[in-house]
DNA sequence: AAAAAAAGAACTAAACTAGAACAAAAATCA
DNA sequence: TGATTTTTGTTCTAGTTTAGTTCTTTTTTT
């Protein structure tokens, strides 16, 4: 029935028709629709008056009138109000930043929920999350390195070789890579200036594995 | 239908019929307005007039009625769907992921603007940016690793010791630390299985510089 | 290559502002 | 009640700004 600028500009005038009780001029609605002349506006104009959606007083100054609002719209319409949908929902989830990791102490007793990083949804694929930051350079072989955002998956299992949040006699917590040895456990930095660490694997709770990183520069 | 204008004059005129009682005189019409001549008030109550929102008895003093007023949308609803507007727009952003550097081609011979990064909007601070994936590990020692994706601000212009994309001989794009040596360019690697390069300014155009940094694990 | 959409510019008309002069209505008062 | 004053509405003129119309050219699309 109607094109997708009709549709848009009957949509924008009963918009700010309705918001502020003043309807648009046409270089407003040129700019409302990212036109950079105002000739197109009066073409649109026309054919929503003659397809009975406007009711206008010619060479009358902000003087349209919406008639009624088409039922149906036009399915570009459609797709793209699915795309800002998905937008919306998979714009990016607010993950609680739990503090500074490396730093001897549990993340739980660091917790502090006001700080929050933004984080978008497709790094997000459920379960928990929660972010650290990243302080001394005990993992730097791994890319890892003093300030940067880590997004922890929470969890308490971890297979060979993952990054993991290792909390140590429920006291110390940091990142590391582990690796289970029989009834002990490895946490292995990825610096040579770190030693291995071999405990036993009751000592060890895990809190989280590495899922992604983000680094800012300046 | 209404000028911004014809609408004050329209509102002003309901709420002083509503809580005075009576209507307001010309003169106090043209305060309300801030105007400095009442003629233009004239004008203004015959557009109303015209237009059926105002009934008036010519030559009578104070004897203005309002016919109807333009029906808005409640604010209630106007402030939820603004909320929505900006939680959309200060979402994700979507950044062309410009292809993989340090391949040795120019960047805008990959681009292919298909494929898309989304990136909080707090990453982002005016400007033009793009998404590469990195290739290689010849900056292994500032912590970039081999499939980041890294965040770049389009500048031509950079500090000593800025992480930049450097198009060498219009030719061959990569990620380096970049210092100036006169009239000389030095791209420094971060990874001492690999030679800084010196080469003349003109031989060097830089397309970006470093911002941030995504990395996804699994 | 033709058709449609958009941009641009030029033009015209309407909207707005201001000031003043005047006329009609309302209020005041003898 | 009738005359007088005050308030209020009407009508000009004139200039400025804003807005609508129309036309040609350019760009995009098909």
């Amino acid at each position: 029935m109607l094109t997708p600028k009709q549709y848009n500009l009957l949509m924008f005038i009963n918009k700010t028709l309705k918001e502020t009780g003043c309807c648009p001029s046409f270089d407003e609605m040129k700019d409302a629709l990212g036109l950079k002349s105002k000739s197109g506006i009066h073409a649109l104009i026309d054919a929503l008056v003659e397809r009975n959606f406007l009711k206008k007083l010619p060479h009358k100054a902000r003087a349209l009138e919406v008639v009624r609002l088409p039922k149906l719209k036009p399915s570009s319409i459609i797709a793209e109000e699915k795309l800002k949908e998905e937008a919306l929902a998979s714009s990016t989830v607010e993950l609680p930043l739990y503090g500074k990791i490396a730093a001897g102490t549990p993340i739980e007793a660091i917790a502090n929920e006001s700080e929050k990083v933004s984080v978008p949804l497709n790094m997000i694929h459920g379960g928990e999350y929660y972010a650290l930051t990243i302080e001394g350079d005990s993992m730097i072989g791994a890319g890892i390195m003093n300030g940067d955002t880590v997004i922890i998956k929470k969890t308490n299992v971890a297979h060979n070789g993952d990054i993991v949040v290792a909390l140590v006699d429920d006291c110390e917590a940091t990142l590391k890579q582990i690796k289970k040895d029989g009834p002990e456990v490895l946490l292995i930095p990825k610096n040579e200036a770190y030693e291995t660490r071999r405990l036993p694997a009751s000592r060890v709770k895990i809190q989280g594995i590495l899922s992604s990183l983000i680094r800012t520069y300046h």
